[in-house]
DNA sequence: CGGCTTTGACCGGCGC
DNA sequence: GCGCCGGTCAAAGCCG
């Protein structure tokens, strides 16, 4: 793993003293030392007495780095692990399809949840209709704008009360209501950009993590993003509905599938979260990963403990 | 003043 | 047929 060479380099800091102590020869570990107390004006039995403890003390500092060096490698191997399991099953559930929406226990969405899943036997099976066949390409339209259905699951500041979804494009919202197996209101949306754009959304919050917004995306979009076209044209945004130049990349795609979305981290880890597959490897990506890792590390009291041992380690080796 | 939000009313599908 | 429920409409109000 590339990061792990980077977080290597920066959390070895008793590199210089593991090479002092394990290649340096006896002789010349023993003359820095005691040339290092000359100036001192201390006795040979201290002088001697605080060398053993020193050169003990970065041995076990030395230890506990490797220790600490042991763990991230085994760290990074799970991430690894994870990783690869999260591609795995990102990959398989774009295979497998279907919309996962387990707000949806209505009848009916149950059943336009069936509806979508069989979609290619209904369009092969459309001719068997006996109605006429304007009102059979009718049918199909409508079949078609329920066949692109997404859901994606956008996490909020649990203080926003809003149902607003910012995925770029321009909503109009033309309703709300409380449905039975959810408290809170679910808001329905129109796409306001085109007047002929047949997307709808509808944003409800989660029943079990009320701080996570599910949108549920139906049809697809007939315009580019107004985002892009606007920052294009450096036209000033009057709506709220969008992230400027770095939306969240969240246009409804022809395969079900939920992405969660996490609004109270940076842009960048949004984009990428979003994105999902092939973007894990990415520079960007592994640079965040560092960064979590590192910020991670930081918070744990005993890397503190350790990372202080070992600088303060360092320190007596250079004062030496 | 135009566009958006709010909200009560209405419609249609479905189960009993 | 009735009631429930989700989805939509449209008038009123708000706001820039």
């Amino acid at each position: 793993m590339e990061f792990t060479s980077l977080l290597n380099s920066s959390l070895d800091l008793n590199s210089k003293p593991l090479r002092f102590i394990d290649e340096s020869p006896p002789q010349v570990k023993q003359q820095v030392l005691e040339s290092s107390f000359i100036g001192l004006g201390r006795n040979g039995v201290n002088v001697k007495e605080e060398k053993g403890a020193l050169i003990e003390e970065l041995n076990r500092v030395s230890a506990e780095n490797k220790k600490l060096t042991e763990l991230l490698t085994v760290m990074c191997e799970n991430y690894t692990e994870l990783r690869n399991q999260l591609v795995e099953q990102t990959s398989k559930n774009m295979m497998n399809g279907g919309v996962e929406n387990s707000n949806a226990a209505s009848r009916k969405r149950k059943a336009e949840s069936s509806n979508n899943n069989n979609i290619d036997v209904l369009n092969v099976g459309a001719s068997e209709s006996s109605s006429s066949d304007e009102e059979s390409s009718k049918k199909l339209r409508e079949e078609h704008i329920k066949a692109k259905i997404s859901s994606v699951c956008v996490r909020t500041e649990a203080s926003d009360t809003s149902l607003i979804v910012k995925d770029g494009y321009q909503w109009r919202k033309y309703g709300q209501k409380v449905t039975r197996d959810n408290p809170c209101p679910r808001a329905y949306f129109k796409c306001s950009f085109a007047p002929t754009c047949p997307v709808k959304k509808k944003v409800q919050r989660s029943v079990e993590d009320q701080s996570i917004l599910v949108a549920t995306y139906e049809g697809e979009h007939n315009h580019p993003q107004p985002s892009k076209v606007e920052s294009n044209t450096s036209a000033s945004n009057k709506n709220s509905n969008n992230l400027g130049t770095v939306p969240c990349s969240t246009s409804v795609s022809s395969t079900p599938a939920t992405v969660t979305l996490d609004l109270t981290k940076p842009k960048a880890v949004q984009q990428e979260s979003t994105n999902g597959r092939g973007t894990l490897g990415s520079p960007e990506m592994q640079q965040f990963l560092v960064e979590q890792m590192a910020s991670t590390l930081t918070k744990d009291p005993n890397f503190k403990a350790a990372l202080a041992a070992a600088i303060s380690g360092k320190f007596l080796q250079s004062n030496n």
